[in-house]
DNA sequence: AAGTGGTCTAGACCACGTC
DNA sequence: ACGTGGTCTAGACCACTTT
């Protein structure tokens, strides 16, 4: 039999979007276990093998994460197994960042050309904003200024913001269901303007890290735009090239 | 029968410790194809899958490249399609880097401290030391400073980094057989000094970003040490978390 | 036509965690 | 003892490249 089709996809990589979608839809929740390999291939009607290679896929990719013994997990930003999985922040002596989120303000605006143009959404249409201060071992480090879609975070508030504890991914996904899979940074240096300078205890016009992010969940939608100053005087922002 | 070795490996990881011995023995050239799968599986007595699922992993680790139809080829930084991997840089409108590198200064040293420390050397032993300047799109836009063993770099000259059209990892693979497999980097905000801003064509003061980085070879082996200071003037430093 | 990697299957057994 | 993921095998067939 002649192979025709412009649009080849193998079946582990349909199973694979099989399985997105129903992560996607709430199949199945973060941190509980999804079905057992033998239990998706008799459902999809494909040999565990081929299950296993998409669940291999999506697991590379930390969507899921595979306990031996015990099962497959939806993974999720609650679960301290993760920890803060997308700050690279790293105390000058190596040590961990103990990173502690201060809330500061949180209001409602109408998405300006940058913020709909990161955020996929039209001008003007309803966004939440957010700032913080982002304590790393008890030193300010982190001011944030963080834009999310109000389709998904019109509720947000500062009371709401003030009174989680752990990190704000967790809160997205426990609080408003969405759930962040990968970003993009753009780094810049720049100079500390008055108010961030106070706020993280430095000299006006020391030079800091100007990190811009782009927030992804499934299906590459960009579900948060975030702009954070980040002071090198005690950190530094540590990446592993491969 | 029980298990009972607390060194547990399967037999891929043994297979796949082969063939990194193999590669770093230089048994199979950057830039060549291996053994196929087969052959492979033959000359080391186990079954196709099991060398595939090796040689999957050092695929993903960059070390080998799949090539269907034609074989698995041991990845080069000569290679066009690898691009120069460790460069982060992107222009602010999004285009691609177009790097070119400009010589300054090479000369041989005794490691200090730091360069002991980074490059895993006793202090006192001898470095060669390169400074360059990296223009992208025609912009002055890094400063580096190398720090490299002499043991495998003693014989580097000026002459030899100005004769050389392409990337410094494809001349160290080439010329010294040394083999950059991947790197960390330690990013902070600093100040331009008078000597920097001079070469980047910027004002003294402005805010670069410091970019320390260490880089390994098979066994990670570090292999060379260097900073660089990049101006953001025109670009961003492009980071992808998952 | 021949050789390579890529996919898919089916079955056996191992290692880990829980009951 | 049982169920889970992890490893290993053997064989079939597909897709891509070269001869």
């Amino acid at each position: 039999m002649a192979h025709e089709s412009p649009t080849f996809s193998p079946l582990y990589r349909q199973i694979k979007s099989l399985i997105v979608q129903a992560l996607e839809g709430g199949d199945w929740r973060p941190g509980q276990a999804i079905p057992s390999e033998q239990d998706l291939a008799m459902r999809f009607g494909v040999s565990q093998g081929t299950v296993r290679k998409a669940v291999d896929e999506l697991a590379a990719e930390n969507l899921l994460v595979r306990r031996q013994g015990k099962g497959t997990f939806v993974a999720s930003h609650d679960d301290p197994r993760a920890g803060v999985r997308f700050l690279r922040m790293t105390a000058l002596d190596g040590s961990a960042a103990q990173p502690q989120s201060i809330p500061l303000e949180c209001w409602r605006a109408k998405a300006g050309q940058e913020a709909s143009r990161n955020l996929a959404v039209e001008p003007g249409s309803p966004i939440s904003i957010v700032r913080r201060l982002l304590k790393l071992q008890n030193k300010p480090a982190v001011v944030d200024e963080i834009y999310l879609p109000g389709e998904f975070f019109g509720a947000l508030t500062l009371e709401m913001l003030q009174g989680w504890q752990g990190s704000l991914y967790s809160l997205f996904e426990t609080r408003f269901g969405v759930r962040m899979i990968r970003a993009k940074e753009k780094i810049r240096a720049v100079a500390a303007d008055r108010n961030s300078a106070e706020l993280l205890s430095i000299a006006e016009h020391t030079p800091l890290l100007s990190v811009e992010r782009v927030t992804y969940t499934y299906g590459d939608r960009p579900v948060e735009w975030r702009r954070g100053l980040y002071s090198t005087a005690e950190h530094y922002y540590q990446n592993e090239l491969n």
